[in-house]
RNA sequence: GCGCCCAUAGCUCAACUGGAUAGAGCGUUUGACUACGAAUCAAAAGGUUAGAGGUUCAAGUCCUCUUGGGCGCGCCA
């Protein structure tokens, strides 16, 4: 990528100007984009930086450092200068950039695909909606999010696997079992109370009914609990499939928490919380087995075991992490809602406790999705039964702007989705700015062949001159800098903003530059360029789980 | 009561983790289709970054307080 190869001279430039000086350590400089109307492709503050630990005058140290970046840098930039406060700001050279677009046209598909990763393994677990009721659309965002981060650090080089942690045990199955049997037992037109906390949503009937139906064919009824799970989450397989996302494991907590018959004379939860009593992690109080959180930062230590011997959905959960590090994963990233914050610290301390550094677990946390309707906010609850779906949503709005919209802002910043209004934008949605790059380009390269142009062979990319050329190529060489950024960062949000700029500058360039003209060496070179950006705007989308059509 | 996250244009949100003149989209106003797709482009209006102090060459970003919101605080999951 771009900014590496800029930084690994700028970093050597840097290092001949500090020895023999008195610098602990070398700047944390940023390689920033100039404000517009300022010029440059690049600029760098480690003048700034310097200059406050030696208490020298900033311009000074960036005239002295400006002379070697630009010595250092002479194969890939033409113009190194000074601007501001002492910030040095570089011009690319056109012919680096074009050995950049060659690039892009030589590898299509794989452009941007980079080994960052070298093959390391990261664990994705995402969406683990309990199945006590279908995919509402905050787990919606967390699948988007989920998805097209694994696309990402597969694209980057890691060894990805996207896992759904089931929690198919437990208090909640079994209040689901209740709730569908009450529903069962009123078809049965008996005068069942329905249960208080009961999820009241109709889904649950129709289960009942699913129930006494299969009753009537097989003559025996199945077990509600379980059959329940079995018909919700084969609707969230759909669901999920429909989204276009899809998971290389599904992870039972029955595994790990309940005993089967032959199996061990121990469940993995309870060799694990021996485990941790043994090395003093865990303790017994009060009747129950605690875990000593707060020795690594938590508030208050935590139930691991209940006083009536039962576990806590936490010690489950620890031992989850555990055969998640025990598959040999180095890295964890686990998305939830961000109604779990308070979860986080004692799931970072059980990491530790598990012998792993904290940041081997990395929590993203996604602000939930509210919900309105023509300005009226839609209550969410599954219990109460309010809520409206993931199948809904999709259905109305569609999958591309669907995933697009959910990726548009940071996880942690609140989404806001208004049915109506996401409906009504449909037809302007940025989603279709976007993928309108790709029909309009898709369009050009038809009528280019319908006069007999060939799109690909000899062409001469010194022809591109104009500022939108420049701008539109410069934006093209920064795709896999952008895929960068999404890994360092963890968001996919910087991809939609990438995207959504470079169709801009596409937009722009397209008002001003004719593509097929009279000049057959022009219309070639440009022809390549379009193609450049079919290749980049795919790429970007199929990141984001979001289709690039050829016509629309 | 305690803790975490927020507050930026009329609305929804950015701002590359302390950098230059705080940017986009939607909405509003005005203009552009007899050559490759107008799902587009050009332009305008719109800001004391909730408020008050502080830290430094530099603060939307860091520290304190105030106000207003969201979420969490169980031997629930």
């Amino acid at each position: 990528m771009v900014q590496n190869l800029l930084r690994k001279h700028i970093d050597a430039a840097l290092a001949s100007w500090t020895a023999g000086k008195q610098i602990a350590a070398p700047p944390a400089y940023q390689l920033t984009e100039p404000p517009k109307g300022i010029g440059g492709d690049f600029a760098c503050n480690a003048a700034l930086l310097l200059a406050r630990q030696l208490k020298l005058n900033p311009r000074d140290v960036a005239e002295e450092l400006s002379g070697l970046i630009a010595s250092r840098l002479s194969e890939y930039v033409e113009s190194v200068s000074i601007a501001g406060a002492g910030f040095i700001n570089m011009r690319l050279s056109f012919k680096f950039i074009l050995s950049r677009l060659e690039d892009i046209l030589a590898r299509e598909d794989d452009f941007g695909r980079g080994d960052t990763g070298a093959g390391r393994k990261v664990l994705i677990e995402f969406v683990s909606a309990n199945p006590t009721g279908p995919l509402h659309i905050g787990h919606g965002r967390g699948a988007a999010i989920g998805d097209s981060l694994a696309r990402i650090f597969s694209f980057a080089g890691f060894s990805v696997t996207r896992e759904y942690y089931l929690n198919d045990t437990g208090n909640q199955i079994g209040m689901l079992a209740k709730s569908v049997s009450a529903r069962y037992g009123q078809l049965r037109g008996e005068n069942v109370e329905f249960p208080e906390d009961g999820y009241k949503g109709a889904y649950i009937s129709a289960i009942a009914a699913a129930a006494r139906a299969q009753e009537e064919k097989a003559g025996a009824l199945p077990e509600l609990g379980a059959f329940a799970v079995e018909q919700i989450l084969s609707g969230i397989k759909k669901d999920l499939a429909a989204f276009g996302v899809s998971f290389d494991n599904w992870f039972s907590e029955t595994g790990i928490a309940v005993k089967k018959s032959g199996a061990p004379p121990q469940t993995f939860v309870e060799t694990m919380c021996g485990r941790l009593l043994e090395q003093g992690f865990a303790y017994e109080k009060d009747g129950a087995l605690w875990f000593a959180s707060s020795r690594y930062g938590d508030d208050k230590d935590r139930v691991l075991k209940r006083s009536d011997g039962r576990y806590t959905y936490l010690a489950s959960d620890i031992a989850y992490h555990k055969n998640k590090l025990e598959r040999g994963f180095e890295l964890l990233i686990n998305l939830w809602g961000a109604d779990h914050h308070g979860y986080v610290p004692r799931m970072k301390a059980a990491i530790q406790a598990l012998g792993a550094p904290p940041e081997t677990l990395n929590i993203i946390l996604y602000q939930l999705v509210s919900l309105s309707r023509a300005g009226k906010p839609v209550s969410m609850s599954t219990r109460s039964g309010e809520f409206v779906t993931l199948e809904e949503v999709l259905s109305e709005v569609g999958r591309d702007a669907c995933r697009f919209f959910f990726m548009l802002r940071a996880p942690d910043s609140p989404l806001e989705f208004d049915l109506e209004l996401a409906k009504k934008q449909s037809s302007d949605n940025p989603v279709f700015y976007v993928q309108y790059v790709h029909a309009r380009s898709h369009s050009i390269f038809r009528e280019a062949e319908s006069k007999g142009l060939k799109l690909s062979g000899e062409r001469q990319f010194s022809l591109l001159t104009t500022a939108e050329e420049r701008a539109l190529l410069k934006r093209l060489i920064l795709f896999a800098d952008t895929i960068d950024l999404c890994l360092k960062t963890s968001s996919p949000h910087h991809m939609t903003a990438y995207l959504m700029e470079l169709a801009d500058t596409y937009h722009r360039f397209y008002e001003k530059c004719r593509v097929l003209t009279d000049d057959p060496q022009l219309s070639a070179a440009r022809l390549g360029l379009v193609r450049a950006v079919t290749i980049v705007i795919k790429n970007g989308l199929s990141l984001l789980g979001v289709s690039a059509p050829e016509k629309m």
